[in-house]
This record gives structure tokens, C-alpha cells and sequence, in this order.
RNA sequence: GCGGAAGUGGCGGAAUUGGCAGACGCGCUAGCCUCAGGAGCUAGUCCGGGCAACCGGGUGGGGGUUCGAGUCCCCCCUUCCGCACCA
């Protein structure tokens, strides 16, 4: 009978009571417990190249060993884990590895702050984190783990760099570079956010440095094409990176400059404009504060320091600002002048603030009549305005014009292009430029190369070295890796914390053998992550980043899921590298990642978790409560992956409720669904008509499951599919008479019915095997209760049998005039005919008919009856 | 300003192609079972009217297409996200 023990003992200090008294327990921890342990003693999901059967490589973005992983990160790891034991499931060979985004500057600050050498904080962080993942069961090839800040992971960025200096992909560059003061390192266009540092918002600065960079413009307009091919890609992130690459076509015109004798013409002042159509319309020209010209300009004029220190006022301006409009333009009059060569005629030369020093050529030409931006310059500073392309329809009034005008036209006053349409000057006015080589056609992007050089300790050396009398040479491939120094001393001051090391910098030339420097710089971490996922294809590779016959069989990604936050970073990085390794003839594909999901993020009490603001959710927490199979059915149940979700403890009691009562229902059963005497089902003519329901219901939940798995990824639905099962197998049970108020008679039930038994341990075991991919430990404990010695994976994906989904009959509602007046049950097979006559005669239908006539009647099969009548 | 996504019960969210709006869960209510219930089982739960069968309204607002619109088209409002002086 039941035993009644009050449970409450076990809950305490968790702030949570539960006693469930009619055993059998549902115990999450024992069971979870038992199958990891089993799964790292049978390497459960390691794998091999294996050409007999389709591969599917299932990736999560690699984590930065930060510390504690919250939910919020977990989501993450749980939403591939779900999609890998799927596709498990269903034959593949499943690629589903992880490793540790290792090198950052969080470590050494660590390491600053507790006197702790970053690596071993990074280690430590990063045996604590794999824990957390083995506690939540993600089925990772633990095997193949890698982490970016060993050796045998970076001797690799420093292959690779070597490759790209050799192709002129990596190049050495003295430019004005983005300043973290906090981070006290420069970081890339893409890692600054609203004029702030990516990871510490400090307002961003400028420095000129020498920096090395990665030419990632050579592949610009690609990486752009191919972004239509990504199919599979969220719209928005695709978007992103297109407005990152920024293509504009154009054309540069040289504008002749007069020299400061007023006659001699003696060079050029170049400009970048998309609306050369507008060139007669040029009455000044503005350059950029940072424009080399400025300086020369200065050197020439009466008063040198009076020009230099107006432009110096402009570059000191806040970056963010100046960068958002957030500045009112402002400029100043260098008294010098160039000449327009569509017009002859000679325009002033402009500095001003919002000109970009680091877009097109630091120059434009101002065009006030057809530019916001410059009609506002030149009102304020009463430069002259001229209407050149006039408006169709509704003509501008070229004497009192109250804004600009940026629209396409008709050209006006403009030579011999007067009377054009605006496309048709561009081409023609280029077409012109060309030929008298005054100017070219020319496409611009906003993408700029890669700055990679950080001025930190805990990165990727990077592997040049610089000799007085070679110059700039790379490591030799044999000499490769360049060991990360161990001994170093933590200051936080803002210098290379390499170069205080004399055993690392000083070094002889490869070439020449005399004394020569290392560089002391090291790789942006956003180099590691360009292409750990091919790594992972061949982790232990001592020749070789990869073996391109690997990378060949298990790439590219299938399906990869992350952060939307690496949308414009890892993301285009990656695509870069991709393509890389693709011109060094070691991948065959263009494309890294077929398949893009970017998760929602978690947020608790409408904000997002972060330790700083105390709002985590811990996951350990949460597994020892409810078991890391709730936690995982509850984060897959409460919405779909790509929306953001708020955290509640009481939907992830729900979860748990709900695996308790799979538990409940399905232990007791465990003993007589298993062994001799259950009929065949193929065969079973005596069914009656629960049971046939009950199989209706497994079967199309299978159907329903396996349709909202993959590609589609809507977990949230697939779950409640299966919650339907569940109510319908309790409510069997009653029915059956095998449960009393949802409780079986006996621990050891015996079912007498044959057919009862076969119904319920086909609703039981595919109820298991569809629930396998959330919860893989209850599944496989009670899978295995159930006598297979295989586990789930072994057992395959269940099969959906229409036949047997198909109802006899089906309810249909029936319309008049576009409102459900009632229903009727026929046939699932019924022809139309009889679908109509019965729908015209259901009694709820005929008085809304009374005194009508009958016009028209829709039969959509097994949907509804629409009737028109008036 | 430009671009993208989205607005559905008290809440999270369902609804392949236009076809019974609100599946499933949370919360709430009632009943059962209980010494007890904060456990379990069952039922109810969009709003208004009615004892009820039913009737009317309803997917941000307004128009439209259609036998039929959450879904398609046009206009508007709101929210979130991204970009933002890129010439």
C-alpha cells in the first residue's frame, strides 16, 4: 500500500517543500548522477570520421572561462545539446564538441587584483565551468576539448599569421587606432560599441600606433555577396553585417589644388562622393581634421599655429559624439582653393568636424544644395548654394531653398549634362572623369582591416620579429610556437607587458643571426575564435592547425548557436578565416556555419544576468532542487530559442512537476510492459476504442515532435506535444481502469489486457525516446527500467505511422456566413458531397439558414464548412 | 533619421499554406483524496449576457481583399533591437 513519508526533511534549506508520498520517487539527482558518470566512463559521445554515415557537426559558441556559468549561458549549451542528441538519435554521426575561448584580458586583471597568474585562474575557471556542463548532462566529445591559451592551440594563430603575412594579409601599419583606457589596449573598429570599449564601455580614444592588422577588405565585397547565400541565417544578423561591410559605389575626383601663390597648380585634393551627379553643384570642399593636407596647409599659411591648433580642437573632440552627430559642424576656412574640373571654377578649402578622416579619402566635396549635412555647413558659414539637380513635378525654388534637396532629379546647370536624370549623369559624369582622368569610378567600403595588436600579456605572441638589418621577419614555421613567457610581473600599466621581459624580446635574427627584437605585442582574442571550430575537427593535430580531409568530412558547422552580440565580431571574423584557410587549399567550403540560431538571452527581474548587478541564477542551485532534467525541460518549455525569456522559479517547478509525473506514471508500469505476452501491435484487430485513441495520440505526437524539432528548432511546442501525451496517457489510465485518481493500484502493477499492455508500452517507449533529447537522464534510467540494455540512442528516433495517426472520423465546424454556428463528425474519408449534406444539416446550422438562400458552400476536408447564404 | 523584428488572456506563449483564436505551462477557482495539503488526481479559467443550450464582442488602432484574416494589402500608433554626419 502507500507509503507515506513525509519528504520535507530533504528540501530543507532550499526554501522549498515537497513531499511526495505515493512512492515511487521521482529522485532527479541519484539518476543523473549515475548516467554522467556513465556516459565519461564509456566516452558515450566521442566520435571519428566515419564515411558510412551523414554528419552532422552540432556547435555552440565556445565560452570564456569567466568564472561561474549562469543560466543565461547555459541556455546556450542546452538548446545544441537537445538539437545533437536528436540528430543522434536519428542516425547521424554528431559532432558536438566544446572548448575554452581561453586567452582575455579578465584573467589577467584577475591576476592583477589576487596575485594569481592568469592561467592558473584560467584553468581553475575552466575545470569549475566543465563541471557545471557534465552536471547538466550536455552531451559534448569531452575528448576533443581544446582551450585557446595552451601552446598547441595558439602555435596555430601563429602558423596561420605567418601564412597571412607571407599572402599580405597581415601587414604592419602605423594609424590612429582605437584607446581603451581601462583595458589599457587598443581594440578594432568592431569591438567599439557607442564609442565605448565592447567589454568595459570606457569612452574609446584615438592613438597613432603601429599596429598589425588583418586584411579583411580583400574579402569584403565576398564576404557581402555570399551573405545572400546564408539562408539559414537569422534576417537581422545577416543585416548587420551588411550594414558593417558598408558597400557604397562612387567615384574619387581629383580636384586640382591652387597653390599659395594663387596661380600655380601643383597637386590634387582628392574626394570620395556616391553623387558625382551633384558635382556642379560643389561650392567648397571639407576635409577631415586628421587629413594629411591640413598640416601641409598650416606650414604654408601666415599663421601655422592658428590653423593647426583649430584642427588639433576638432580631433580632441569626443570621438562619440563627433562620430553620432551629437557636435554642431563646425569648420574653418584654410584660404586655400582647388579647382571643381566639371566647373573650372575655383572653390574654397573647408576643414570641419564631421568630416571621417578614416572614410573614402578624408575629403568630400560639399554640395549644399543636395546634402543635408552640407546645406546646414554652408548656411551657417554663408557659403554659396546652387541648384543643380531640380526636382521633377515640383521644382525647387533655387532663389529661396528652405532645405536641401537629396533626392534623384534632373540635372540643371550643368554643362553639357544639364537636362540628364540623376543615374544617368552618374554614369555619364563618371564615364567623363575616367576619360579625362580627372577621376574613377570606385566602390568604398565602411569595413576596415583588422587591427590585432594588443598591447597586453594574456593572448597569442605574435610571431615577428624585427631586426635592424632585415627588417621585419616572421618566426620560421620550425620554430613555432613562440611560448608564451611564464614569469611575468603583473603592473597594469599600459605597455606591452612582453617587453619588460629581456629573454623574451631579445632574440637573433632567423635571417641573419645578429640580435634582433621580438614583437611584444599580442593577437586580439577574436583571432583564437576565428577558427576553433575547425580545430575541433582534429584537436590533437601536432602538424597542422587541421587536417583538411577532416575539416573536409565534418564541416562545415550544421548548426551553430550563440550570442546575437558576435553578430558584426566572431561572425564576419569567422567568415574571413573561413575563407582564408579556404585560399590556402585546406577547407572546401566558402561558408563556416550553414545553419545560424542566436539564442535569447535569459533576463531576471527584466534585466539581464550579471554578477555586478547580483542577478544570477546559479544552475547548480537549480539542479540540486530539481534536478538538471527539469532545469533543461523548463529553459527548452518556456519559449521559443531566438526570444529572450524571463527567468520565474515557479516554471521551473512546473518542469519538474511535469517529469515527476512522467515518473509516476511510467516506473510502476516498468515491470509489466516489459517481457513476455504483449501482443504485436501490426496485428491487433481488438483494439477498442481508447486504446486505438491512446495509439492515435502517441503517433501523432511523434509526427508533431519530430516535425517541430529540426530544422524548425521550436523546442517549446515539441515539449508541449509531449505534456499532451502525458494528460492523454493519465487519462487512459483512468479510463482503463489500470490508475485510481492517477495513482496505479499496486508498485508491481500486472495488467491483464494484452491490449492494454501493447497500447501503453508504445505510448511509454516513444514517450521516452521524444523526451530523450530534454531530459536524457530520466529517459534513459526509465528506458533502461524498461529492460533495453542499449539506451536510447541505440533505439533510434521513433517512427510515425500515418496509418495509424489517422482518425476514423473527424469533427468539423461548420460556418455560416464566416461564423462557426456548429459541428459535425463524419468520416475522415468522407467525399465532399456527404461532408456538405451533413454540415447543411447539423441543428444548430438550419436556423441560422431559415428564410435564406444557400449560395455557396466551401468544403475544406477535414478543416471546416463554410456556408454562404443571404 | 535609416534598417530590422515584434504587438494575441492575469503571465510565458500556441495557431505549416488564409480555415474552429488562446494548444501547452504558470497563476487562480472548485471538487476529490487526505489527520493535513504547500503533494496528487479531476474539472473550470479571453470579455459581456444567460440556470442553460446559446447569443454578442474579441489577436495595438483604422481601412481593404476574401465565403472566411492573428495570418495577405494600405495608413497610423507603440515597444524592442541594430546602425547612425560613411558624403
Amino acid at each position: 500500500m502507500w507509503r507515506c513519508r513525509p519528504r520535507a526533511a530533504r528540501w530543507a534549506g532550499s526554501g522549498l517543500r515537497y513531499n511526495f508520498d505515493p512512492v515511487p520517487d521521482y529522485t532527479p539527482q541519484t539518476i543523473e548522477t549515475k548516467w554522467q558518470q556513465r556516459w565519461t566512463e564509456t566516452g558515450a559521445f566521442e566520435v571519428d570520421v566515419d564515411r558510412s554515415r551523414p554528419k552532422f557537426y552540432c556547435l555552440e559558441m565556445f565560452a570564456y572561462p569567466s568564472g561561474h556559468a549562469h543560466v543565461g549561458h547555459v541556455r546556450n549549451y542546452m538548446i545544441g545539446d537537445v538539437v545533437a542528441r536528436l540528430k543522434r538519435m536519428q542516425g547521424f554521426n554528431v559532432l558536438h564538441p566544446f572548448g575554452w575561448d581561453a586567452f582575455g584580458l579578465p584573467a589577467e586583471n584577475a591576476a592583477i587584483k589576487n596575485k594569481l597568474h592568469p592561467e592558473t585562474w584560467t584553468l581553475d575557471n575552466i575545470a569549475y565551468m566543465k563541471g557545471q556542463l557534465q552536471r547538466l548532462g550536455i552531451s559534448y566529445a569531452w575528448g576533443r576539448e581544446i582551450a585557446t591559451c595552451l601552446p598547441e592551440y595558439y602555435h596555430w594563430n601563429q602558423w596561420l599569421f605567418t601564412r597571412m603575412y607571407e599572402k599580405g594579409l597581415a601587414f604592419r601599419r602605423r594609424s590612429n587606432v582605437n584607446w581603451c583606457s581601462s583595458c589599457q589596449t587598443v581594440l578594432a573598429n568592431e569591438q567599439v560599441v557607442d564609442g565605448g570599449c565592447w567589454r568595459c564601455g570606457t569612452i574609446v580614444t584615438q592613438r597613432e600606433l603601429e599596429q598589425w592588422f588583418l586584411r579583411i577588405t580583400a574579402y569584403a565585397d565576398e564576404l557581402l555577396q555570399a551573405a545572400e547565400g546564408l539562408t539559414d541565417w537569422p534576417e537581422k544578423v545577416l543585416t548587420m553585417q551588411r550594414n558593417w561591410i558598408g558597400r557604397s559605389e562612387g567615384a574619387r575626383v581629383k580636384y586640382p589644388l591652387v597653390g599659395i601663390d594663387g596661380q600655380v597648380v601643383d597637386d590634387t585634393i582628392e574626394v570620395f562622393t556616391t553623387r558625382i551627379d551633384t558635382i556642379y553643384g560643389a561650392t567648397f570642399i571639407v576635409l577631415a581634421p586628421e587629413h594629411p593636407l591640413v598640416d601641409r596647409f598650416a606650414s604654408e599659411s601666415a599663421d601655422p599655429s592658428q590653423l593647426r591648433a583649430q584642427a588639433d580642437r576638432f580631433r580632441k573632440q569626443d570621438r562619440l559624439a563627433r562620430m553620432s552627430g551629437g557636435v554642431e559642424k563646425e569648420g574653418f576656412d584654410t584660404g586655400r582653393t582647388a579647382i571643381n574640373p566639371f566647373t573650372k571654377q575655383p572653390v574654397p578649402v573647408w576643414v570641419a568636424n564631421f568630416v571621417l578622416g578614416d572614410y573614402g579619402t578624408g575629403a568630400v566635396m560639399g554640395v549644399p544644395a543636395h546634402d543635408e549635412r552640407d546645406f546646414e555647413f554652408a548656411t551657417k558659414y554663408r557659403l554659396p548654394i546652387t541648384v543643380v539637380v531640380q526636382r521633377d513635378g515640383d521644382p525647387l525654388d533655387e532663389m529661396n531653398l528652405p532645405e536641401s534637396f537629396a533626392d534623384e532629379g534632373t540635372l540643371v546647370h550643368s554643362g553639357e549634362f544639364s537636362g540628364l536624370a540623376s543615374a544617368e549623369g552618374r554614369a555619364r559624369m563618371s564615364a567623363y572623369a575616367e576619360a579625362t582622368g580627372i577621376g574613377e569610378r570606385t566602390v568604398q567600403f565602411r569595413l576596415k582591416d583588422w587591427g590585432i595588436s594588443r598591447q597586453r600579456y594574456w593572448g597569442t605572441p605574435i610571431p615577428m620579429i624585427y631586426c635592424d638589418g632585415c627588417g621585419v621577419v616572421p618566426v620560421p614555421d620550425a620554430d613555432l610556437p613562440v611560448p608564451l613567457p611564464r614569469l611575468v610581473e603583473f603592473s597594469g600599466r599600459g605597455d606591452s607587458p612582453l617587453a619588460q621581459i629581456p629573454e623574451f624580446v631579445n632574440v637573433a635574427c632567423p635571417t641573419c643571426g645578429t640580435p634582433a627584437r621580438r614583437e611584444t605585442d599580442t593577437m586580439d582574442t577574436f583571432v583564437d575564435s576565428s577558427w576553433y571550430f575547425y580545430r575541433f575537427c582534429d584537436p590533437t593535430n601536432g602538424s597542422a592547425p587541421f587536417d583538411p580531409k577532416k575539416v573536409g568530412y565534418w564541416g562545415p558547422v550544421d548548426f551553430y548557436s550563440g550570442g546575437v552580440e558576435h553578430a558584426i565580431l566572431h561572425l564576419i571574423y569567422s567568415r574571413f578565416f573561413a575563407r582564408v584557410f579556404r585560399d590556402l587549399g585546406m577547407v572546401d567550403h566558402d561558408e563556416p556555419f550553414a545553419r545560424l540560431l542566436t539564442q535569447g538571452m535569459v533576463l531576471k527581474d527584466g534585466n539581464v544576468m550579471s554578477k555586478s548587478k547580483g542577478n544570477v541564477v546559479d544552475p547548480d542551485d537549480m539542479i540540486r532542487k530539481f534536478g538538471a532534467d527539469a532545469l533543461r525541460l523548463y529553459v527548452m518549455f518556456v519559449a521559443p530559442p531566438e526570444k529572450e525569456v524571463e527567468w520565474t522559479d515557479a516554471g521551473l517547478e512546473g518542469s519538474f512537476r511535469f517529469l515527476a509525473r512522467v515518473w509516476r506514471f511510467v516506473d510502476p508500469l516498468t515491470t509489466t510492459l516489459q517481457g513476455q505476452g504483449i501482443p504485436g501491435l501490426a496485428g491487433l484487430a481488438s483494439l477498442s476504442g481508447d486504446e486505438k485513441a491512446l495509439r492515435r495520440k502517441t503517433h501523432d505526437t511523434i509526427r508533431r515532435v519530430t516535425a517541430d524539432f529540426y530544422p524548425r528548432v521550436h523546442l517549446n511546442t515539441a515539449v508541449s506535444a509531449l505534456m499532451e501525451l502525458v494528460n492523454e496517457m493519465y487519462a487512459f489510465g483512468e479510463k482503463a481502469g489500470v490508475t485510481k485518481q492517477g495513482r496505479f493500484a499496486d508498485e508491481q502493477l500486472v495488467i491483464e489486457r494484452g491490449e492494454t499492455r501493447a497500447v501503453l508500452k508504445e505510448a511509454v517507449e516513444a514517450l521516452l525516446l521524444l523526451i530523450s533529447p530534454f531530459t536524457p537522464h530520466l529517459a534513459e534510467e526509465l528506458w533502461e527500467r524498461l529492460g533495453h540494455a542499449d539506451g536510447v540512442v541505440a533505439a533510434g528516433w521513433p517512427v510515425f505511422d500515418e496509418a495509424v495517426a489517422k482518425a476514423d472520423e473527424v469533427e468539423i465546424a461548420v460556418q455560416v456566413n464566416g461564423k462557426v454556428r456548429g459541428r459535425v463528425v463524419v468520416a475522415a474519408d468522407a467525399s465532399e458531397d456527404a461532408i456538405r449534406e451533413a454540415a447543411l444539416a447539423v441543428p444548430q446550422v438550419v436556423p441560422h439558414l431559415e428564410g435564406k438562400t444557400v449560395r455557396k458552400v466551401v468544403v475544406v476536408p477535414g478543416r471546416l464548412v463554410g456556408i454562404v447564404a443571404n
